[in-house]
DNA sequence: CAGAAATGTCTCCGATCGTTGATAATTCTA
DNA sequence: TAGAATTATCAACGATCGGAGACATTTCTG
């Protein structure tokens, strides 16, 4: 049987990446946002490298609901990020395991 | 210094989970096409549920570039899926871990 | 402070979305 | 196999998108 060990560190940054959440296009807005800036990227630059407008970019920011499905993963890409869908936790897969849960319930003895 | 510990197989069905990446809408059509029969629905259950009509349903699933992103966000909610972000591997942050490519060079030992 | 850079907001307009309603085509089921 | 259920496709239409261009506001920088 084989056994991973993770450290407390390393594994907590991950689980941090994987847990930022989308539920509406505000939070994708503010992803977005936070990414462009820790890159030091302006809005013109990031329209020019997705090849969509600057106003497109506001509003995608702000948390445009009717953005293009292919235009934010176009934008996702250029900020050098990652979509992915979990559907772990759910009612038909009863053997899921919540990672999450598991780290919340771990970190609390620390 | 807390130490996590996996087992391979929970492990393993985790990571699945999570590295569902979806890089073209495509991806994410089918994603979704695949949930929709694991849960036994009709396209037209799901667009009723959703608050769509079954084209869109039909176009989505076919990988529709131009899909609107709340109207996606809302049909990945009712099927009990979740969209998250990771980036994690980028430039500025040098010290993240590829969880994907422990998994991978390590089940090939498997 | 002054100028520049970046961001926010507006209007007009062609292109395209998503819906409705209808009709095939395909797949299930008795 | 026959009929039903599900899925695929089409046309028409109102609503809305995203772009271009301009201007206002805010934030950086010297």
């Amino acid at each position: 049987m084989i056994v991973y060990i993770f450290y407390l560190s390393p594994i907590v940054d991950m689980l941090e990446c994987f847990a930022m959440n989308v539920r509406a296009a505000k939070d994708l807005g503010a992803l977005i946002r936070d990414r462009r800036n820790e890159l030091g990227l302006t809005q013109q630059d990031l329209a020019d490298k997705t090849g969509v407008s600057r106003v497109w970019v506001v509003a995608l920011e702000k948390g445009k609901p009717s953005a293009q499905l292919e235009l934010v993963l176009r934008t996702l890409r250029q900020l050098g990020m990652v979509l992915s869908i979990d559907s772990a936790i759910s009612a038909s897969s009863s053997s899921g395991i919540d990672l999450g849960e598991i780290i919340r319930s771990t970190t609390k003895q620390a």
